[in-house]
RNA sequence: GCCGAUGUAGCUCAGUUGGCCAGAGCAGCUGAUUUGUAAUCAGCUGGUCGGGGGUUCGAAUCCCUCCAUCGGCUCCA
């Protein structure tokens, strides 16, 4: 007999030999349907492995990612069959679980498949899925491995192969396939019960450039068709949020073709939403101690030089710019970090003067490639919500802690309440790969997981994700439909002010060097926009929004009144405008209600008689008449609350 | 940059076995209407069919090439 030890710690005898599945078979057949995989002693393993010692298990069913992702890479395995059977003699890379569903990389040869040959591809999984194809796992040497991908004269197969150590190799097999693969798959396919094979894409043999491209065959399965459909209703709800299309239609932003791509333009409602972000963030940073400073947009080549950035992004950047005098050159800033450190040298520095924090929404440029533009998200001009702080050693921790607060207060104020923190050090082992002393790590590391803790974080350590010059923090927010974004950066750098040779005179009459921190809590204007539209659908909250109320004249009989009423309104710095229109009011309703102006106020002769307007929430409908004073207090109340959340 | 798809009016989209002056809805303009909570009616304007080149008696449609956009690959904010 054997003790088997479940995550709530109750412990219950079994034979040895007993499998994870009838382990769940014991506790409930609705678990044993359910359970897709099994933890044994950290290790996520095969249903079927017989557990010879004792043991901790846990049982893991579809709403664990151990289970999905056993579940979708056993689906990965199906659709390989499926195609092998459907095109004999392809070749095939590799095929994993990733977040939501699964790929196979494939050669196809001389064949390109297109997107009209997926439905047969689906359609032959589910047959194979019905067919309650069991996965075998066998256990093959090195020798064997490769002998049997050598006679099938598949190369990707065989280069996997060679890396890997003999005795820890093995095989699955279903119906007609086998594949390499480490595992842990699904007892047998019956569990797979609806299929979509989502997108085609080219993918390079192990993501290099340099090698051949594979066709990538995106799919997603689930054990119901109901969650199939909620998976395809919830693309579909992305695709209404996606940040393009709302500012267009919100007329937010634009790109010309003219001016060049990825270079983005802000339209009139697209400015003012973002100048209201600035100020936001300035004056929250003004209450934190930062100082705003102004750069140019170019610097001499040489000061990128001094900085390291252009041996490490001058090849990936735009070229110089040459000037009429030989042998000047300008670039165009990647960052702005080179130029605050500048900043910083202007005069000399006691350590009385630190912490010095230089804030700047700095527009940088750097070149991507064409491929990789997307939207407001992927651009080749964005501006930084950027700033560095110049601080002592000892000031480390708590100048982390300031830099937490003002994420969380955004965080708050624009209602992202889930997020997590990545903290990122470096790998111990690997101690020549990074810049600054020992000593200087540890403590801006342990000042970086206590100021974490301290600020109550839920956090995941990385190590060896650090930059080389140094630990960082990333934050990362869920968005209203549970998409992942990644936002605001903190990172310490021990590198630049080395480089530049910053100083600052200590209390012992000696010259020190300062620690910078660089942070951007919104990462870029650009990206956050983007995040903050699909976030919010182009709902944005009042205080932010480019229009937060129109005026709604029930004929042009009123339109006196409305243009009056708007001044009133706009003494009172509310933003509303009137649509004066020669339209019936259920039209204009209509079109105001499509472009998310939260308060839509129509007046007719009633409201010119009593001086009020009848109200309508955008989304919820009418509200009621009150009279015109109530509504502008009521509206100032609403922006105050929304700002004033801590 | 690479693989694949796409590009027709300001927007959303019809039109491809090559064939008369290239279509619709919305937006815009003009007029009628003076409207009470998600689309009033009529008329008009608007396109060198992404750019360039080629095949053809004839090209939005076929071929070449360049550009841009979309989905991926790599990197990253």
């Amino acid at each position: 007999m054997i003790n088997i030890i479940f995550p709530d710690g109750n412990v219950r005898q079994f034979e040895a030999g007993v499998t994870g599945y009838e382990i769940a078979c014991s506790i409930s057949p609705r678990l044993a349907a359910e359970v897709l995989a099994v933890d044994l002693n950290n290790e996520t393993v095969d249903l079927n492995r017989p557990i010879t010692t004792d043991a901790s298990i846990k049982l893991y069913k579809w709403d664990d990612v151990e289970g999905r992702q056993a579940f979708w890479h056993s689906s990965s395995h199906i659709m390989a069959e499926a195609l092998q059977e459907l095109y004999p003699g392809i070749k095939f890379g590799i095929g994993p679980a990733i977040e939501n569903g699964f790929y196979y990389d494939v050669d196809f040869g001389s064949h390109s498949l297109t997107e009209a040959e997926l439905p047969a591809i689906e359609a032959k999984i589910l047959e194979f899925a019905r067919e309650k194809q069991a996965f075998v796992r066998r256990n093959v040497t090195k020798d064997e491995a490769l002998k049997t991908y050598t006679e099938k004269g598949d190369p990707y197969k065989c280069e996997l192969i060679g890396e890997l150590q003999d005795g820890t190799i093995s095989f699955y097999t279903s119906g007609n396939f086998t594949d390499l693969c480490r595992g842990p798959h699904l007892i047998d396919t019956s569990l797979i019960k609806a299929v979509k094979l989502t997108a085609l894409a080219g993918a390079y043999w192990r993501g290099n450039e340099k090698n051949k491209m594979l066709t990538r065959i995106y799919g997603i399965t689930f054990p119901q068709k109901k969650l199939l459909d909620e998976y395809l209703l919830l693309l579909e709800e992305a695709k209404k949020r996606d940040h393009r299309k709302i500012g267009k239609e919100l007329e937010l932003f634009t790109f010309s073709q003219q001016v060049g791509q990825g270079l983005p333009i802000w339209l009139p409602k697209g400015a003012a939403l973002r100048e209201r972000l600035e100020n936001f963030l300035r004056k929250v940073q003004k209450q934190h101690g930062y100082q705003q400073v102004i750069s140019p947009h170019i610097g001499q080549k040489e000061l990128y030089v001094t900085s390291g950035h252009y041996a490490k992004y001058g090849a990936d950047s735009f070229k110089p710019i040459q000037t009429p005098i030989e042998g000047e050159e300008f670039m165009l800033k990647p960052m702005n970090c080179p130029h605050h450190c500048e900043v910083y040298k202007a005069k000399p520095h006691s350590y009385k003067d630190l912490p010095i924090r230089l804030a700047e929404f700095g527009t940088v440029y750097r070149y991507e490639q064409s491929g990789e533009l997307h939207g407001l998200t992927r651009v080749r001009s964005f501006t930084q919500d950027d700033a560095h702080i110049f601080c002592t050693p000892e000031q480390l921790k708590e100048e982390f802690c300031k830099v937490i607060d003002i994420v969380l207060y955004i965080f708050k104020t624009l209602d992202f309440t889930e997020y997590t923190a990545q903290v990122s050090l470096r790998d111990p082992n690997k101690a020549d790969k990074y810049i600054g002393s020992d000593e200087n790590w540890e403590k801006a590391e342990r000042a970086i997981v206590e100021a974490a803790e301290e600020r109550g974080l839920k956090t995941v350590v990385e190590i060896g994700e650090a930059a080389f010059y140094g630990p960082k923090l990333d934050f990362m927010v869920r968005d209203a439909i549970g998409r992942k974004w990644q936002l605001g950066t903190i990172q310490v750098d021990y590198n630049l002010p080395e480089r530049f040779e910053l100083e600052y005179i200590g209390a012992d009459d000696k010259r020190h060097r300062p620690i910078m921190i660089h942070r951007a809590p919104f990462g870029s204007m650009e990206r956050f926009v983007a995040v903050l539209i699909e976030h919010t659908s182009g709902k944005f909250p009042l205080w932010l929004t480019p229009e937060q109320a129109v005026i709604l004249p029930v004929s042009e009989k009123y339109n006196d009144y409305a243009h009056a009423l708007q001044n009133r309104l706009e003494q009172e710095d509310i933003r509303a405008f009137v649509d004066d229109r020669n339209e019936k009011i259920g039209k204009k309703i209509r079109d105001n209600e499509l472009q998310r102006i939260p308060y839509l106020l129509v007046v007719g002769e009633k409201e010119v008689e009593s001086k009020s307007v009848a109200v309508r929430k955008q989304g919820e409908g009418d509200r009621g008449v009150m009279p015109v004073n109530d509504f502008i207090s009521f509206l100032q109340d609403e922006v105050k609350k929304e700002i004033g959340k801590n």
